[in-house]
DNA sequence: TTGCTCCTCACGTCACGTGAGGTGGC
DNA sequence: TTGCTCCTCACGTCACGTGAGGTGGC
């Protein structure tokens, strides 16, 4: 059948296959592939034909399967266990597809508050219609007892963690409302998570959104500014505030510098009045 | 701001970071992120605190950033160079879906193909009616020059990688028609992939279907059954042959056993004498 | 003494890539 | 002699995990 005259060198075979010459000695060292025969001054010659079984390992490789199963594979395979590590494999694909993409999303979420960041007028207050936002919220925090600032984050990672929640998302803040933001602006009522795969929601509407730069919890006198704001321009706060760091360790090594959003959603009174 | 005096052990941090105390003592080795403190007798002392620099770590991590890249951002970074990296993640991650989604294309290729095996009947020649099937089909492959079978396989391996399709898909040959599949059963006139993504397509239609067992190259009766059955059942071939291997290396390791599936387009007779 | 926590080496992992140093045939 | 191919060690990679062997305080 194959003519048995034609051996290739490991060069030429190494063309041949598109297999680099280091991983046919590394394939022929760990026995998952050997040349059919070796010289006499110790060069191994390969056939043409043994292009058929290096493609099998090959596929597999591409199918990311380790070479140590590979090699069992090939000693004894049969379309039934195959059959199954295909299956295998597959499953591995479909949950390395759905990790990627939440990766992906996480670098777009991150990229979108810095990029708003770099554009955003730090001493203004903001009056602007948003789009409904997916969150994923945390449980509420307990009173003042014994926990600190960093604990209850903790305490928000584990809960996350449980609910298969990627917690490399951007986290942010919840109060009340203006008034508990305005009482105590160190402590949010709870934490969420900008995960686009969270069931809550931060409704669509108009949203007043104030800046301010500082570590973690200091607010300055943003909660001021938006109180003060939202009266002279006769709005009405009617739901939460959202505390998200546009800028925060991700970005930035000083986290005096960190930049907080707050945004809290508002109606006009004149609206109200009609 | 921080209670100093709260210091917490390896293991207390490594709890409430949800890293791993051999974690924290290689990312210490490598100087990517220490304790604040170091206790007499060389224990590690973190502060709560430090869970904000971690989770930068922890976030570049996740998003697939080598230490060594992470090292010298958490050095300098700054808005503009971690939104450049992030854009960078972002296209990584992009290819790496559609490379998963190419894997998972081609374990499901090959599940399709091996499962199909072993459901079929053998001996007998099929007459269905099939869907319309994407392929990749290689360039003619030249007379019968100094090329060998596994030249001209390696040729199209070659022109495939060129046109940035996977060669890991399920390969086939692909006869001008039955004449030339009963003159030359050896000896296809192109090679083609199983890639969903390829651009070339078997057209939808009335096929027949035979198999036979043996290596590559060996169609034993199976074009004179083909032609036989065609005859006998006043169906005219309209088309050309597509030979695919449901069994092949990839599922037995004796090529003699390899099982390949020749396919034709046909026409009733009868329904043209009409 | 026992149990607990902590420490520092040192080695293994996985699939190679990359020299270094030497051989063999034209 | 020069150039080419081939060989065999041996070490590096990357982000840890896993002991082994020892210390310190209750």
């Amino acid at each position: 059948m194959v003519d048995i005259e034609a051996l290739y060198s490991i060069k030429e075979f190494a063309k041949f296959s598109g297999v680099r010459q280091s991983v046919l000695r590394y394939y022929d060292e760990i026995g998952l592939f050997s040349p059919v025969r070796r010289g006499e001054n110790g060069y191994r010659y390969y056939s043409p034909y043994q292009i058929v079984p290096l493609n099998m390992i090959k596929v597999f490789i591409e199918l990311d399967t380790p070479l140590r199963e590979i090699d069992e594979l090939a000693a004894s395979r049969t379309p039934e266990r195959v059959l199954q590590l295909l299956a295998r494999q597959e499953r591995k694909f479909d949950e390395g597809i759905r990790q990627l993409q939440a990766s992906y999303s996480i670098t777009h979420q991150y990229r979108a508050l810095i990029t708003r960041a770099l554009s955003v007028k730090e001493g203004e207050i903001e009056e602007r219609v948003l789009e409904e936002t997916p969150l994923f919220v945390g449980p509420a925090l307990e009173g003042d007892g014994p926990h600190s600032y960093f604990e209850c984050f903790s305490a928000f990672c584990r809960f996350a963690e449980r609910s298969t929640v990627s917690m490399s998302f951007p986290v942010g803040g919840l109060y009340r409302d203006l008034t508990a933001f305005r009482e105590q602006p160190h402590k949010p009522a709870r934490y969420f998570s900008l995960c686009p795969a969270g069931a809550d929601r931060a409704p669509s509407g108009r949203y007043l959104s104030g800046f301010t730069r500082g570590a973690y919890g200091k607010m300055g006198d943003l909660p001021e500014r938006l109180h003060a704001y939202a009266k002279e321009h006769s709005l009405t706060p009617i739901g939460p505030v959202y505390l998200v760091y546009l800028l925060d360790e991700i970005s930035l090594c000083d986290q005096e510098h960190f930049l907080a959003q707050a945004s809290v959603p508002v109606t006009a009174k004149r609206l109200l009045a009609r």
